[in-house]
RNA sequence: GCCGAAGUGGCGGAAUUGGCAGACGCGCUGGAUUCAAAAUCCAGUUCCCGCAAGGGAGUGAGGGUUCGAGUCCCUCCUUCGGUACCA
């Protein structure tokens, strides 16, 4: 058979690269690097192996590192180009909960089908590299980082995290005893406990992920879910809010990106003001004493709340500007001072309040209707400017977790207080004049108009005319001045809540201390390194066992109690979350097999930081952020040399399904009927206003084709009827019955194809709907550049007779060195479809010729091979090369070759273009303008008329402006 | 609501960044080859008027800057993605 046979010469290609380890990553070391050697870190973002296997996205991604890897490697450059799997995650806990099999099983299934079907598509990963977060001998390092993290302690004024044994123990507290300072320094390290909300569902008897809880239900079974403390590690990763947020200066990564990181760190300036709620016959005197002691800092509970005095509360504003205006102020449902503030007449209500509050999840109190409650607590507080009494509500708009649980509320210059004034009928005073030319202005000094921007000062004293700068400025100054305020910078970024009460997950390498009767005693230390890994212990089932503790506690005592230096512990049940391994698995790549440390020094410093990683947008915040956190954790502690960990990142856009046609559900259930006249059936899918039904054949399912469509008047109709439908691509899903499987592409039209297709869809960023036609047009480029090169007629698969040893005619090679040029600039930038294009040209134009010039084949082949490894490797081998063509250097274009003779130059008349002359590329701006007035048809237009103005762009155009 | 990205033929998308709009591919039309089909090859294909030569319009809408705008500026519309009271 002399077809292109994918299914025959994919596999056999596959197994010669493994064989011949073709991909193994190069030795290199600093030394290299220092001598001209240059390297490239090309990184995937790892998979969940989930049980569906692989689905058209991920290969999208993986083609686009394999071939820039591949280009590279052709380039003479060092490249690391590894895989692994980010195995550990609930859906393979939930299978073992309802099979009984246990997760590492049902892992290591899915593991090895995502390897077959990645080496089905001919990536170039070093398969000697491959990690799993699963592994033993991976995660033995993930909790050794966690132990870095928790012997690390952030020291503000070197900005940097340090040992911990360097923290200094004040001397007050030294004086306690050791559980004191043990304590003190718990308090500090960067992984810390702390309570913290879980998500419990009662009806599952288990806590649940924030991803399954929607709307306050299960996901899963609709049972409600009750919010319950419990016990939580905590990782402090808001102590590097400034440097994460520093650090993304440098970063090249796509500006969305860096905004989104920006935005979720949320850093902002203002003020922290007290406001005395106290006795008012003692105000005069806790002045008094804040004005000379000055403004105390904001001390910390062990859970992160703030320490009060009981006689102030304190707020956070980033307008402190408006303090003015301030005319009541609104404190958490969960603040330390609501016991204090609230009146035993109003303690009914208020505890009333909170119990309904507690029974909000985050986002049914941030979510739906923006009806805002709230209850008078009370009591009153003092406003510092104006000195006048100001009633203190409870509120849950305002959020426990973020400044300090309290505000002061300025209806007329915030949004959110101007509501809540204006629904419980609290005073609203404006104190920012809007410029003169503000539509509302009247409305806004009347109060009757919220405004949230800028102007200057009114009714603020001696501030009054001032901008809100200044106001700023002053009014801070003045309150630091009596120790009532402070400038304050407030951060969006929570600590990273960093247990969870799971079983398929890291173990906490933590051990709690228990007395002689097994009670906790509250000490803890961590379990020595060279103990390390803890493992999971075997459980005989994974089904919850209705309790909120997690199902580790089901473990054996022989797991549970461990022995250390005399003493007896219980081990840690908690598991890490899924974000762990991957935050730091880039790093293993370098070294996997290292049982010393977590990588080499000396590897490391010669391949970080990763050159090049691609992923997709989803893990735009988290991931990326909390690997960066790791990384300069493990920066400062001097485990890794470079600040960040990922130079460039590229996201690459969704793959949609195929454009099917949809109704509205009321237009279909009113042509429903004709509609299955006619064979058509709806499949209804999305919900609320998304809602809406996708037409399909009633009998196997399938979508209406086109031709079954007609369009007038730019609107769509189903043929022969008035019945309107609308086309579009949604997100793949089994609901909507448009996934595509690449099993399936890989067999009708092979793995080079896959690959091709999915590069030349559009940018490698772009969001873009799959087509199935599309698949066939690439797959008939392949056939083309297979018979540039082979015989299809002959039985044998001789070569075609058109090939020969002759050099190019000069036109062959304008076109060769074109193609190289544009090949290699495009690869270069990713713009993989452009390359792909210009690959088409060669082949459309070589085919042509009578004659084609092996060497011309042969530097086509090497342009086509990081795209279609397969096929430019058998026809490489066809032609007579006997290495493998990932061995041949990428050829260089030749400047000589691109300059044509002549080019084709267009005359413009007022901007149309009238004319083109033909005319030599070298032609000066004095001789082309000269050449295009000496045109027949130009003179002809222009005669009669004067040249106003002549522009001439040499190689480019000639307009002429003619009245 | 806010933030971000994007709107170009029947479809996916090109366009050296202000210089020939529609590269390349799909689809479609016609032709060659064939007993016929598949496959392949050749030609055409933005729309409108015209037999043609040619003319006119045209990059979501409207305005502007410019000799010249898909590209820059202003206003608006639509779609997709993210986000959700962060004081």
């Amino acid at each position: 058979m002399a077809r292109y046979n994918p299914s025959e010469i994919e596999p056999r290609w596959q197994s010669y690269w493994e064989q011949h380890r073709t991909f193994a990553t190069d030795d290199l070391t600093t030394s290299d690097l220092k001598n001209g050697a240059q390297k490239s870190y090309i990184l995937d973002m790892f998979p969940y192996p989930s049980g569906d296997g692989l689905h058209v996205g991920h290969p999208e991604g993986y083609t686009a590192t394999d071939i820039v890897a591949r280009y590279r490697r052709a380039c003479g450059i060092k490249v690391l180009h590894p895989m692994g799997f980010d195995a550990f995650g609930l859906p393979a806990e939930e299978h073992a909960i309802k099979t009984g099999v246990h997760p590492r099983i049902k892992t290591e299934q899915n593991i090895a089908e995502f390897v077959r079907q990645l080496k089905m598509l001919g990536f170039s990963y070093d398969w000697d590299r491959v990690v799993s977060t699963t592994d033993e001998d991976y995660f033995r390092w993930t909790q050794w980082i966690f132990l870095v993290l928790y012997d690390t302690w952030f020291d503000a004024e070197q900005n940097k995290g340090r040992p911990i044994d360097e923290l200094s123990i004040p001397a007050s507290i030294a004086a306690k005893g050791d559980d004191a300072v043990e304590q003190y320094r718990d308090s500090k390290r960067l992984a810390f406990e702390a309570h913290a909300l879980v998500n419990w569902c009662p009806g599952l008897g288990t806590v649940l992920a924030n991803e399954e809880v929607q709307n306050g239900v299960s996901e899963r079974d609709g049972h409600p879910v009750k919010r319950l403390p419990l016990r939580q590690w905590m990782l402090r990763i808001t102590a590097y809010g400034d440097r994460l947020l520093e650090g993304l200066d440098d970063l090249d990564w796509p500006t969305g990106i860096k905004k989104l990181q920006q935005d979720w760190i949320g850093r902002s300036t203002g003020a922290e003001v007290d406001f005395y709620v106290g006795d008012e016959a003692n105000y005069a005197d806790w002045k008094a004493v804040r004005a000379k002691a000055g403004f105390p800092e904001t001390e910390m509970d062990a859970d992160g709340s703030a320490v009060s005095d009981q006689q102030s509360l304190r707020v956070y504003t980033t307008r402190p500007d408006t303090l003015f205006g301030a005319t009541y102020m609104v404190v958490s449902p969960e603040h330390p001072l609501v016991d204090v503030l609230t009146t035993a007449a109003q303690s009914e209500q208020v505890n009333q309040y909170r119990e309904t509050a507690s029974f909000k999840s985050d986002r049914d109190r941030t979510d739906g209707g923006k009806v805002k409650t709230g209850v008078f607590t009370g009591s009153h507080a003092i406003n510092p400017v104006t000195g006048k009494p100001i009633p203190v509500w409870v509120a849950d708009y305002v959020l426990a977790g973020y400044g300090t649980g309290a505000i002061m509320a300025v209806p007329a210059h915030d949004e959110r207080d101007f509501e809540f004034a204006k629904q419980f009928d609290l005073d609203v005073i404006p104190v920012v004049d809007p410029p003169a030319d503000h539509e509302d202005r009247d409305a806004i000094l009347d109060g009757q108009v919220c405004f949230v921007a800028q102007g200057l000062a009114i009714n603020s004293g001696q501030f009054d005319g001032k901008t809100t700068d200044e106001v700023k400025e002053a009014v801070t100054l003045w309150l630091d001045k009596d120790g009532i305020g402070k400038s304050a910078v407030n951060f969006k970024l929570r600590d990273w809540l960093f247990s969870r009460q799971r079983f398929w997950g890291e173990p906490f390498p933590i051990l709690h201390e228990v007395d002689a009767d097994g009670k906790l005693t509250g000490r803890k230390r961590a379990v020595p390194l060279e103990q390390l890994p803890v493992t999971l212990p075997d459980l005989e089932d994974f089904k919850p066992h209705g309790r909120p503790e997690p199902p580790l506690a089901k473990a054996d005592d022989d797991w549970l109690y461990v022995q250390l230096d005399g003493k007896r512990y219980i081990r840690e049940t908690n598991t890490m979350p899924q974000w762990a391994g991957s935050c730091w698995y880039f790093l293993r790549y370098i070294d996997p097999k290292n049982d010393q440390h977590l990588v080499d020094p000396e590897k490391e410093k010669a391949w970080m930081p990763v050159d090049l990683y691609v992923g997709g947008a989803e893990h735009a915040v988290l991931h990326l952020l909390y690997s960066r956190f790791w990384h300069k954790v493990l920066y400062d502690r001097g485990h890794v040399s470079t600040p960040e960990p990922f130079g460039r990142l590229v996201n690459q856009g969704m793959i949609l399904g195929a454009p099917q046609y949809h109704l509205s559900p009321a237009a279909f259930s009113g042509a429903k009927a004709s509609l299955a006249a006619m064979g058509y059936a709806g499949v209804p899918v999305g919900e609320d206003e998304k809602a809406s039904v996708i037409l399909v054949h009633a009998k196997d399912n399938s979508d209406l084709r086109d031709d079954q469509i007609e369009k007038r008047k730019g609107k769509s109709f189903v043929a022969g009827t008035d019945i309107e439908v609308l086309a579009k691509a949604d997100k793949m899903s089994k609901s909507r019955g448009n996934v595509v499987n690449p099993d399936d592409i890989v067999r009708e039209y092979g793995a080079d194809s896959l690959r091709l297709y999915e590069m030349f869809m559009g940018p490698l960023e772009a969001t873009k709907p799959w087509a199935m036609e599309g698949v066939g047009g690439v797959r008939n480029f392949l056939d083309r550049v297979w018979r540039l090169v082979v015989d299809h007629r002959s039985d044998e698969g001789a070569l075609s007779s058109a090939l020969t040893d002759d050099d190019c005619d000069e036109e062959q090679n304008r076109v060769l060195h074109q193609t190289i040029k544009k090949v290699t600039e495009d690869t270069e930038g990713m713009s993989f479809n452009t390359a792909i294009a210009r690959m088409m040209e060669f082949t459309n134009h070589f085919s042509k010729s009578e004659k084609r010039p092996r060497s011309a084949i042969k530097n086509f082949l090497i342009l086509l091979s990081p795209y279609a490894p397969h096929i430019a490797e058998e026809l490489w081998r066809k032609l007579g090369e006997t290495d493998t063509i990932a061995h041949a250097p990428w050829p260089k274009f030749d400047e000589a070759a691109l300059v044509q003779s002549s080019i084709e130059v267009p005359v413009q008349i007022n901007g149309k273009i009238k004319a083109k002359i033909n005319v030599s590329p070298e032609i000066s701006k004095d001789e082309l303008a000269a050449v295009a007035l000496g045109d027949d048809r130009v003179k002809q237009l222009i005669d009669g008329k004067t040249i106003v103005k002549q522009i001439v762009v040499p190689g480019r155009l000639v307009n002429l402006v003619v009245k």
